[in-house]
DNA sequence: AGAATTCCCTACCATTTTGCTATGTATTAA
DNA sequence: TTAATACATAGCAAAATGGTAGGGAATTCT
């Protein structure tokens, strides 16, 4: 289970956005030079911000984007899915190739997964992650084995 | 974003040992069968699984495969981990090529969302999948545009 | 002993997805 | 009219996914 890089360079430039934009526009030469990314896959991943509102893009000289609504009411959700597909948390694709009740069980846990995830990231607004710099992030558990935890074991030197 | 088929399959998988194992053994070739999966990749799932002692395989004729502790004490999360490796929510590698604080306020985002969805598998035992038939699904809040749901919008006929 | 049945192990492979580059066009400000 | 910007599409290498293939090794049955 993994999150694309997609989903995560929309964040962070829509991030840039509401950080650095109010009255004049971003363009995506800046995010990319500040970041790292590539200008032509960012202009791919705005086309999906694009398609959902979500920014709003000025052509010519002194163009870029702006965020497409108030920060507050863009959540990170909204972002997600714009870039990525999301989708496919289950593959039984309604051909009712899900044989027996068995797999069913499982069909309604992946359900209320992809649910509580949803909720999760629908509840944190481009605002919240401005102001609360990502919620109060707590003690950072990481005592399940690494498993759940993000990969990096070398973090300590933070 | 999305989940293996490897998480699915383990997942049922073990159901299916938790329901039909109790005293005699289950054979992946049963497995393979009633479930429509390939028996070397099932043997491939099982590898893991038994490096994490959440099953005991038993060679020789009337051999196959025992839950390696109580379905009680077996988290969804446990399975998963055991066969995917779900890592790499983020991929700023340690190396600090998170290059300023905003990079980082989506790392503390992605933090928690693990652990979100750590804890919520966590909080599942395969005995809970048993009895309670996938917890209580509730009215399956399709309300999402489809985004976060399970790609399937021709189920209503299940 | 030997054969059958099962787990165990490793290597390989086709397809899809990811993440990115390249190249071009359209629009607008100076 | 030129430069800066958004907008659009095609292509592509590398990685991940989702398997297959084939050969042991242990155990039980005959």
């Amino acid at each position: 289970m993994r999150l694309s890089t997609k989903g995560r360079y929309a964040v962070t430039a829509m991030l840039d956005l509401a950080l650095h934009g109010g009255d004049k526009a971003v363009t995506l030469a800046e995010i990319s030079e500040t970041q790292g990314i590539s200008l032509s896959y960012l202009e791919q991943l705005f086309a999906g911000l694009r398609s959902k509102m979500l920014v709003k893009g000025v052509r010519g000289p002194g163009g870029g984007y702006y965020l497409g609504k108030p920060a507050k009411d863009i959540a990170i959700a909204d972002i997600i899915c714009a870039v990525d597909e999301w989708v496919e948390f289950t593959r039984c694709s309604g051909n009712k190739d899900c044989r027996d009740g068995e797999v069913c069980l499982t069909h309604n846990l992946w359900d209320e997964l992809s649910r509580e995830i949803h909720n999760f990231l629908s509840g944190i607004s481009l605002e919240d992650l401005v102001h609360r710099g990502g919620m109060e992030v707590g003690g950072c558990n990481k005592d399940d084995g690494g498993c759940f935890t993000t990969k990096v074991e070398k973090i300590e030197a933070a």
